[in-house]
Parts: C-alpha cells; sequence; structure tokens
DNA sequence: CCACAGGACGGCT
DNA sequence: AGCCGTCCTGTG
C-alpha cells in the first residue's frame, strides 16, 4: 500500500481487499451512508470522513496526514493482511473455499469499545434499518454537531451524557426496550466500572463475562463487542444467519449457540471472528 | 389484526 | 440447566 496526499485528500494505493459494501453495510457499523457516486460517509472517532474506492485506489477525502496515521490507518485495519488469512481459512476446507469468495473485501472495522457497546444492545431483536435509525436519534440528539464538506454531522455520544440521561429522555431516539440498557451500559463506563484500557488486561473470556454483566448484553452482543470493539478476532458471534450455515455446512445438525461457537474455535482458532464474517455473507446470499 | 425481526431477561420446571 | 413468554417499535 501507497499513500500520498493530493490536494485535502489522501489517496491509497495497491491496496487489496477493501469493499466498502461488504465493509460498512454488512451490520458491523451502522454510521456509514453511501453517497450516489458510490462513496461513502461516515462518523467514527469523532470525525467525519468521506472514502472512495475504486480496484486498488481509495481515496479519503478533506482529511490530514496525521488523521490517516492517528484514527483511519487503524480503524481500517490496514495493518492486516486479509489475502493471508484468506488462504489460511480456505487451506483443507471446502466450505470455506466456497464461502470466502461472497465476502471478498470484507475488513473488520476497530470501531470504539463505548459506540460498539450500545449499538450492539440496540442491534437485539431488530433489523439494520431500524438499528441505524435509532443510532442516529441517539447521535443527533445527544452527540457533538461538527462540521465537514458544507455539512453538519454529530458524533458518537459520550458515556456521561448517556449516563445521565433518563428512559424518558431517551424515549425520543425509539429504542424500545432497550433504552434502560443503554442507559445501565453508560453508567457503568461512567462510573469507570468498565473502560477500554480497563479490559485489555484481559483474555477473551473474561471480557465477555465483564461485558454480560451490563444488562442487554448476552453471548452474542458480547461477542459482537469482543470482534468489532476490541479486535478480538477470536470471539464467534452466532447470529440466527450463522447458526443456520454452521448447521447446514458443518454441524450436519441442529446445535445449541454454545456448540456452534466451540466448534469453530476449535477449528478456526484465533481467527474464527473472522471466518464468521464470510460464513455470514455466504449464508446472506444463499439461505 | 397478527407475526416477527441479525437477543436478553426472568420466572418458571 | 433448559425452556418459553415477554419485552418496544416498525414493517409486512
Amino acid at each position: 500500500m501507497n499513500i500520498y496526499c493530493e490536494n485535502n485528500n489522501i489517496v491509497l494505493t495497491e491496496v487489496s481487499d477493501f469493499n466498502p459494501v461488504h465493509i460498512f453495510e454488512c451490520g458491523q457499523a451502522f454510521r456509514w451512508d453511501r453517497n450516489s457516486d458510490g462513496s461513502y460517509t461516515g462518523i467514527a472517532f469523532g470525525k467525519a470522513l468521506r472514502i472512495f474506492a475504486e480496484d486498488d485506489k481509495i481515496t479519503l477525502y478533506n482529511t490530514t496526514r496525521s488523521d490517516f496515521d492517528n484514527i483511519w490507518h487503524n480503524y481500517f485495519d490496514f495493518d492486516r493482511d486479509y489475502t493471508a488469512v484468506k488462504n489460511i481459512l480456505c487451506e483443507n476446507d471446502d466450505v470455506m473455499k466456497t464461502a470466502v469468495p461472497y465476502g471478498e473485501g470484507i475488513r473488520i472495522l476497530k470501531q470504539e469499545l463505548f459506540e460498539t457497546v450500545i449499538s450492539f444492545i440496540i442491534s437485539a431483536s431488530n433489523n439494520i434499518p431500524r438499528i441505524k435509525k435509532i443510532i442516529d436519534l441517539l447521535c443527533t440528539n445527544f452527540g457533538q454537531k461538527i462540521e465537514y464538506e458544507g455539512k453538519y454531522f454529530y458524533t458518537f455520544p459520550d458515556c456521561n451524557t448517556l449516563a445521565e440521561c433518563s428512559v424518558e429522555d431517551l424515549a425520543l431516539i425509539r429504542a424500545g426496550f432497550r433504552d434502560k440498557y443503554i442507559i445501565d451500559a453508560a453508567k457503568k463506563f461512567s462510573e469507570g466500572k468498565i473502560s477500554y484500557e480497563m479490559l485489555c488486561n484481559y483474555d477473551t473470556q473474561d471480557i465477555k463475562n465483564i461485558l454480560k454483566t451490563i444488562s442487554g448484553v448476552g453471548d452474542k452482543v458480547a461477542n459482537c463487542i469482543l470482534l468489532f470493539g476490541l479486535a478480538r478476532t477470536d470471539s464467534f458471534p452466532v447470529d440466527v444467519w450463522v447458526k443456520r450455515i454452521m448447521e447446514i455446512l458443518y454441524l450436519k445438525k441442529d446445535a445449541k449457540n454454545n456448540e456452534i461457537e466451540k466448534f469453530a474455535f476449535d477449528k478456526f482458532g484465533n481467527i474464527c471472528g473472522l471466518a464468521q464474517q464470510y460464513l455470514f455473507f455466504y449464508a446472506r446470499e444463499n439461505l
């Protein structure tokens, strides 16, 4: 990958494994929207960004080299060699040889922990359009207003702001029964009971148990938080799609979610979370 | 009007 | 330990 600055843009060339549709519209992040020209605009780490990919060239508009180095390089997981990952997953595995092409160009975004926690609490028993709508209302009402390319955007609210909210305050985001879970999570972060720095000291299983002390966080949501907010690729979120595809292609029978999770870890090891993404895409296209 | 959506909880047995 | 009704809201 080469990097150079052009006007106010950062241009990357010789980039492999970057498919915007697979990255932004797969349900791992909810704050990216497609523009009519095929570029995407999103907000993360308090900044807005518009990004466009064509072949192996990627343009990040109206940003700086320091923001790229400090935020976006890590956010887009550019240090990971996804081609190597795919080769490992496909080795001696005909299922993955079939599934991987469907998720071509997926990358696991390294998102902010608190945002990931709240987003996946909201995801429970919900669909992507509505998840996005709720999160949008949450940010518009409780986030910070920023300007980018002549338009206004809102950052994801911080934990202190949400910790002070009542369920009545949150009613306007239309989160339904999840409002009290959002407040509980915000309080645990605000009081310092849970933080990124603190969780980093633990192994994946211990973090999962800590996350599950937040109400509204069960196995599936905890695994999503681990994978998308803590870069723990050894966690394997089992949603209805992954459950179906694993039962059909690997287990050959009905199975409990924790049984599927264990099977995946035994098979794919510490990159089972990446395998999950390819299987998810395959399931969405073929079931 | 009723079912159910990319889960979690709580009260059962 | 495991099962199942219920939880808000929006969409079909």
